[in-house]
DNA sequence: CCGACACTAGACAGATCTGTCTGCTATCGT
DNA sequence: ACGATAGCAGACAGATCTGTCTAGTGTCGG
């Protein structure tokens, strides 16, 4: 209503759309040029002056996926009151998105696993990954955590694991574990049990990751 | 030595050490066929005569990974005495194994992300997972935890965020992170604070996993 | 009206991949 | 000595994949 064009989308967009569906559910690599173009019922001629390669379409796919993903968690969370809830609620997010039958784990680590090393994905991931933990890291720190980065270390790797059993184990069972465990990390960061042992992770250097 | 051919290895072991490197390396579906024999050594011929077809491959790849993983982990927590050190070895092998330059992740999952469901390599997977459930609610209920399954459903979350973000991240740093959320997990669920607040976990039905 | 632009349809080249087949060689048990 | 077995070398078929190119169509601003 509010927008551009009432007739349909763009090749681009029907592309993009196309590349999300396809990649995610099959794999960057297993899906060809053909499937996406067929599926968006585009010219193979528009992708390629597009996006110039099927490696510019894939870093389109994980940059989009990027950005919709701070967009999503940045606005659920905000219907959290408080620092705690906030953090928590990252979590509930991904709860949320593990219970929907098209989850198949991690788009970035997945496009990352077909890949050689050094190319585009790993620069997407990266600043995905990046992202990740300075969030974390931010949210810790509101809570009032001591060492966010060290708490957010371990938020990391409950959110990772999180996703990995989700996908693998085809149930999202591991979310509601993992938050809890993550209230039990918060609580003993925060120092509710004075002689609970607090759990020791190494403060990396990554103070002022960009969040960008 | 003590063994059986002074010679050089046959075909089908050259294969699979090749396809072991290869596939963990770059990926069962990046990697061809050619590449493959060319690296063991080995006539095509003989590669299809010992395992069928490629996806026959992939599928022993996934298994001697399987078995190996089993054999070494078993092997190395025999050195540990007490449960609660046993339990806690599971998380010391993995720093070893993700402290290694070729570490690369967890080798279904990476490969699970190459292939379309309902493959041999969801079942290799599947038994994998299941073989490390079980091995986790097995130390739990050795280290006098009330609900192992409670507690190793926990310990699998760490146990995969833990092989995310080392691949990931490229450092082994959450290995070390996530082994003393292991301690406290198990302090948590022995009781030793007993106004801590227990981690919540669903007691999944996976009580008799074959351990296979 | 018309020229720029975005797009479609599909042939085509060149590379790569799986899988088959033929022919040759070496080794080993009997 | 000999036949069975295991393996090597490589050509080949057929499919698939990326990427290019030609030619035509529709739409819209000026």
């Amino acid at each position: 209503m509010s927008g551009a064009s009432p007739r349909k989308p763009s090749a681009r967009d029907r592309l993009l759309a196309s590349a999300d569906e396809l990649f995610y559910a099959e794999g960057v690599h297993t899906v060809g040029i053909d499937r996406v173009i067929e599926h968006a019922g585009v010219a193979k001629a528009s992708l390629y002056s597009c996006f110039g390669s099927k490696d510019g379409l894939i870093r389109a796919y994980l940059e989009g996926r990027h950005q919709r993903r701070r967009e999503r968690i940045l606005a659920e969370l905000e219907r959290f009151r408080t620092p705690r809830d906030r953090l928590l609620g990252v979590f509930d997010v991904l709860a949320e998105q593990a219970a929907a039958p098209t989850f198949r784990g991690c788009a970035f680590y997945n496009a990352s696993a077909e890949s050689t090393p050094g190319g585009v994905v790993e620069e997407v991931s990266d600043a995905n990954r990046a992202w990740t933990r300075s969030l974390f890291t931010d949210l810790a720190r509101e809570a009032g955590a001591p060492d966010p980065a060290a708490l957010a270390a371990q938020l990391v790797i409950l959110y990772d694991g999180t996703s990995v059993g989700a996908r693998m184990d085809r149930t999202p069972a591991a979310a509601v574990t993992a938050r809890a465990v993550a209230a039990a990390l918060l609580d003993a960061a925060l120092g509710d049990h004075p002689d609970a042992p607090v759990p020791y992770a190494p403060t990396r250097g990554d103070g002022d990751v960009t969040m960008r």
